[in-house]
DNA sequence: CTCCTAAAGTTGTAGGATGATTGGTATATA
DNA sequence: TATATACCAATCATCCTACAACTTTAGGAG
């Protein structure tokens, strides 16, 4: 007879009508939700199951609530959240490894399928990087290089990829910024100039060793600091 | 003054309590949680707030209840529940392309820190895919074939990798399953070998040689069949 | 105009009541 | 005894009301 499982919950239906809202921009990121008695209203539903949906959402990163003021739209996407409790229980240098084999593949794919306005903003990213090193800016230059990192993988044209390598980037970004820290400036304005070169010219062996190269760089570095 | 952000909800802190409980092993996955009523007297709080931290857990793929029964633990980590829910919105290929990413990396680590059982695990993987092959039984030979590869990540010795790799795989099982139903049971054995081989060798370069090229084949036999 | 206070609006928490589903127990029947 | 049925207790699902805590706004005092 094999009944289907079981109904769905009344909750578990409005928490996806509300992620559809959410998903598809009706309810944009930012923007304020209805208060309950009239979110209650136009769901059809009682305070508590109401209640449950948006705490559901609320635990998964989408919304978010402040007593007395009311609950706003806080990400289109609950990757982040998951994504950020996974790692804070996982291996820093093991989250590191895959950010690098992501990093990796994108800069091969990027070689390859990287338009002209990518190779512009690369560019552009790598006289960021100049002109903060030059006035002695630190932050602004680990803002531009991981800005210039995360342009590459814009440029792979693979939306899966760049969404697991930003939310990667923001749940170990301290980690990240103090290795950079540590390691100033000067290390590998080279390798971008070669990399970009490679990318720019569809030179995808060429990427391939410049990324290589970095990445060893990077884990070194990273050796360094953790065993000194 | 700078006020301390805000106090921290009843319902994030049962929720994050359970979370502890489930994470550390005290709730095992597949036990029955305690009724409603007695973990309101455990945690101190009302039936409402009870209820609200449960559902947040039951949404992120935590727990699981049922009317009449009881709530049971179904997992130690929210990531699958939110891979899936991501991966369903996103472009198959694009996902693929990302898990091939990430076995290419596992492949080359796995040559370096592969143990002798790992080893021993391949080579008993590949027989069941002979065997399977012979008697023409083709979901044995997928199931063989899955269970290979995935043993090549298990043996890159990187925990985060294996979870990504897993939850990726679950997520787009069927579409997987699909393409190798298409190919038959010809294709890989010869790359099997021959990936084996170098891994054992550790033979970093010709892993990545070989499974470079298993990963051409897998994109081909792909685009083949979306095209045809 | 500025500052303070009061009120209204909104989410947070509590407790109770009823319905729906499940699992087990007792009973009746063959 | 074995099986099927009916019943009952346990449990989650939903709804309701009430009050507390916090925020924002409006209005009044100075």
């Amino acid at each position: 007879m094999l009944k289907k499982t079981s109904r769905v919950s009344l909750v578990e239906q409005v928490a996806s009508q509300m992620e559809e809202l959410i998903g598809n921009g009706h309810w944009a990121v930012g923007n304020k939700l209805p208060p309950e008695m009239q979110l209650m209203e136009e769901f059809g539903v009682s305070r508590n199951t109401l209640r449950e949906a948006i705490r559901a959402l609320v635990h998964a990163g989408l919304l978010e609530t402040k007593q007395g003021s009311g609950t706003v739209v806080r990400s289109k996407s609950s990757l982040g959240v998951a994504l950020h409790r996974h790692f804070e229980k996982s291996s820093l240098i093991e989250t590191l490894e895959v950010r690098l084999a992501l990093e990796r593949e994108a800069a091969q794919l990027a070689a390859k399928r990287r338009s002209e306005a990518d190779v512009k903003k690369l560019q552009e990213y790598i006289k960021q990087c100049q002109a903060a090193a030059e006035i002695k800016d630190l932050e602004a230059f680990i803002s531009a290089d991981i800005s210039f990192h995360q342009m590459i993988v814009k440029a792979a044209k693979n939306q899966v990829l760049l969404d697991l390598y930003e939310h990667m980037t923001d749940a170990i970004y301290t980690s990240i910024h103090d290795i950079m820290l540590d390691s100033q400036f000067s290390y590998d304005n080279e390798i971008h100039h070669e990399l970009l070169e490679a990318i720019c010219e569809q030179d995808i062996h060429g990427a391939s060793t410049y990324v290589n190269e970095y990445i060893h760089t990077f884990k070194k570095r990273f050796t360094n600091i953790t065993e000194g």
